[in-house]
DNA sequence: ATGTTATATAACAGACTATTTATATAATAG
DNA sequence: CTATTATATAAATAGTCTGTTATATAACAT
């Protein structure tokens, strides 16, 4: 698995996604996190190991607490890609602009 | 399932990946988006019609063929959901350089 | 009409995912 | 030391994905 199946997938979750703009908000432990889901801690413990391993959060240990942060690296690989696609995107628009050009110059 | 969903999901598969950036080189018929991949035609019909659900390609009608290609809107969504955490990230890293801000200063 | 090409759909097998309950570990409080 | 709190892991289950083969449809060429 490349870090961006890892990225991608672990995004794709809106479990997953609603942790990551908690933490947008700033750090927090576990139990933070979990409680305002409807769902059990460990379901939230597992989701969390999905989104370290995908390298979006870091933890660090202090006490019996595991405080989770954004990774600071998070989203680059992810960037990257997508400005492939943007660059294409906008390629295609820039020939329809020509394409479009073209006929107003013909009227 | 929310676009973000689909799209995150989508783009989570490598052959999917792929295939968005043979996209970006511009349109393709199934059989042309097949060939480079060693996996049966109905395999790639199967992750077209992910990528075309998840609104990241579309296709038309041309006699036999379907050509597919990239669609105009398609990261837009992702995009958005990427600026929350990219500021985020900027926040974090703007609260640490005042922390060193703060170090240099005590110096 | 018939054979061929391009694509889609269906049925199925195997792998993977998300969740739950039950339990383990490990730090802390009393 | 013991009870409690914070978190992790395991086993079981249900559901979802990816790929395969076999088959259908639909346009085209002859």
């Amino acid at each position: 698995m490349t870090n961006l199946d890892a990225a991608f997938s672990a995004m794709a979750d809106p479990t997953r996604r609603a942790i990551l703009a908690r933490l947008a908000l700033g750090e927090a432990t576990v139990m933070e996190i979990a409680k305002p889901f409807e769902m059990t801690q460990p379901a939230i413990s597992r989701h969390l190991k999905v989104l370290e391993g995908a390298g979006l959060i870091v933890r660090r240990a202090e006490g019996t607490r595991r405080p989770c942060r954004l990774a600071p690296e998070a989203i680059s690989e992810i960037d990257r890609w997508l400005d492939m696609l943007r660059r294409a995107l906008s390629r295609n628009y820039d020939r329809l602009d020509d394409v479009l050009a073209g006929m107003e110059a013909k009227k």
